[in-house]
DNA sequence: CATGTTCTAGGACAATTGACCTAGCGATGT
DNA sequence: ACATCGCTAGGTCAATTGTCCTAGAACATG
């Protein structure tokens, strides 16, 4: 097994400590009583606990990139790509329950540490903002897509943070049909006097 | 000065920082510096941190029932109430966009601890979500009051985590207008076909 | 003043942390 | 066979953590 096996060994155990128990409350140890390696051999592959916090996070950035993509691969029509975010949440209800949205609480987290990578981890929501814009552009929302993808994020965030707090499954299913109906809402030509649009 | 006065200096103080800086990174230490007190002495007020914790969420609990209480009594009006609580999000704006929604955070770390007052902390958000289900009860929703009460919960949830990430001032106005204007429709008699309602 | 309780200071404790070093294993190439 | 180099194991290091003890100051009561 090469080294490069080894790394991205660390960081898919790191990645998963670092989202079911938090950055700081996982140590070198933990991580490396995952992947089956001496302590004291972390340091040949990371130096420093940020660059695995950095690992992570590249990580993370090219999966979501990669989930993204394959929606548009996978679906012509743009509303239906939303659908797909949206039920994200229902997909991985289990673990949301337990352990929130990995990309929240890793922001959240970082926020109260006033981390150096607090801004990388915030460019997560920014793949994720700027393609659902994308979405809502080739729905005819050009003026507001950035609003209106914004709103679906926020309540995705919401949703996943009293998930974790009231571990309510027909909560989850409830709110993400809700979503889906906003979203068929905003396929239509909109009033003036329509509520329903966030901006 | 008495033991209750340096009790409660300890207790808003952790209050503070488990809230600016999270609950494990805050230090005997750090509690202590910041009330001007001798680490050792802590033992004497609180012998363990878990102890504080739960003093600190106690005093939330307080705190928020005291301010739910004074919306009833200084508001008749349910909607006006609810409006207030969707506007705390704005007065707040500048400590939220810094370290999050001081219950949201504190229960998503809980929840990565595993620690045991991660009911206690989610305690904190039944208090607004049975108050909100209350209000929606006074304007006739009787019905789907606490789906609507977890709904508005959840947009406030979702703003706060955002906020956190964007730091994005106007967002957070605009969201609360949203919020604003999806009360104004849930005070109307609903369509069969309305997606507006959560439930 | 004497006595007893409440509160405080300062330190000690083992355990854990992130960081770092060095000796050596094992495969590869010469 | 020999040397090189990627990789690993185990240990050391200072710093910090939560926990805990003890001596004594401050204070009220008799």
């Amino acid at each position: 097994m090469g080294a490069s096996d080894t790394r991205r060994h660390i960081v898919e155990a790191a990645d998963r400590l670092f989202y079911e128990n938090g950055f700081e409350a996982t140590s070198f140890a933990d991580i490396a009583g995952d992947v089956g390696l001496s302590r004291g051999n972390f340091y040949y592959h990371f130096k420093t606990k940020d660059e695995i916090l950095d690992a992570v996070i590249a990580r993370r950035v090219s999966a979501t990139r990669a989930m993204l993509e394959s929606w548009e691969e996978a679906m012509p029509s743009p509303s239906e790509r939303i659908r797909s975010f949206a039920n994200v949440l229902v997909a991985n209800r289990t673990k949301i329950m337990a352990h929130g949205c990995p990309v929240g609480t890793l922001c959240n987290e970082l926020a109260k540490l006033d981390h150096a990578a607090r801004g990388d981890a915030a460019f997560l929501f920014s793949l994720f903002r700027d393609w659902l814009a994308r979405q809502f552009c080739a729905l005819g929302r050009e003026a507001d897509a950035d609003a209106l993808a914004l709103h679906i994020l926020m309540r995705s965030q919401g949703v996943a943070a009293l998930s974790t707090a009231f571990r309510d499954e027909d909560f989850i299913r409830r709110e993400v049909a809700d979503m889906e109906n906003w979203l068929q809402a905003q396929c239509l030509p909109a009033s003036p006097s329509d509520s329903r649009k966030p901006a």
